[in-house]
DNA sequence: TTGCCGATTACCT
DNA sequence: GGTAATCGGCAAC
């Protein structure tokens, strides 16, 4: 009934299946190391989602780095605490949601300690063959394909519920670093080189994508 | 209680 | 290149 409790259905078309892939969950201990690195070694990962009876997921290949209280582009800047950011205070492995713009949802994966207020912007995310390749092309677009909602901020990535991160397989694939998008109000810290992505993936987003890469190679 | 503005996207010129 | 759409969070009144 009340709609704010309401779950989103992800795009059948991500339909995956993990198992089968023998793909493996991620440590706690990955998640407690530092917030850039983690960012980085993100790119290639399976975000999967659980939802009546079957796995649909996306490999993520565009991240960004917050980096806390010291970063004024992040919520959590100055240590600012309120209950939208009281998930980005929890333990490495949390799920960090908000909605922007009145119409958009952003998922971050929280990381290092409890308290340190650190996260990872999930992007950009390509699908599973078949996928058209701009459905998870954007941080709104990637929860949008997913169904993710605020109603899933706070929650354990690592706790065997509904959402898990999956180590991806293969080859560690080519990585490109930019400033990130869309925090030109952040003062210096707009400059930051914070935003990972697969350099080889046009699943990535943004109008920069091409400028980006051909400056990079 | 009010009013401003955003970790975006799509569509316009 | 620019900007409208659209509404919850949050700071200020």
């Amino acid at each position: 009934m009340n709609s704010k409790e309401k779950i989103a259905a992800p795009d059948p078309r991500l339909r995956f299946d993990p198992i089968a892939l023998h793909l493996k969950e991620f440590a706690r201990s990955f998640f407690l190391r530092p917030t850039v690195y983690i960012a980085r070694q993100l790119i290639g990962a399976w975000l999967a989602r659980y939802y009546k009876g079957a796995w649909y997921g996306a490999q993520i290949v565009e991240t960004e780095a917050y980096l806390g209280s010291i970063d004024a582009a992040a919520h959590s800047w100055r240590g600012r605490r309120t209950p939208r950011v009281e998930p980005m205070y929890r333990l490495g492995g949390h799920l960090y949601v908000f909605f922007v713009y009145g119409m958009h949802h952003c998922a971050n994966v929280v990381t290092r300690k409890e308290g340190t207020a650190e996260a990872v912007l999930l992007r950009a995310a390509q699908g599973p063959p078949g996928a058209p390749l701009r459905l998870l092309s954007g941080p709104g677009r990637l929860c949008s394909a997913l169904g993710i909602t605020t109603s899933s901020s706070g929650i354990d990535l690592l706790s065997g519920g509904d959402l898990r991160l999956f180590h991806g397989r293969g080859a560690k694939p080519p990585i490109a670093i930019t400033h990130r998008i869309g925090v030109d109000y952040a003062g210096e810290a707009k400059e930051w080189l914070l935003r990972f992505y697969h350099a080889n993936s046009d699943a990535v987003s943004g109008p920069t994508q091409m400028c980006a890469r051909s400056r990079q190679s």
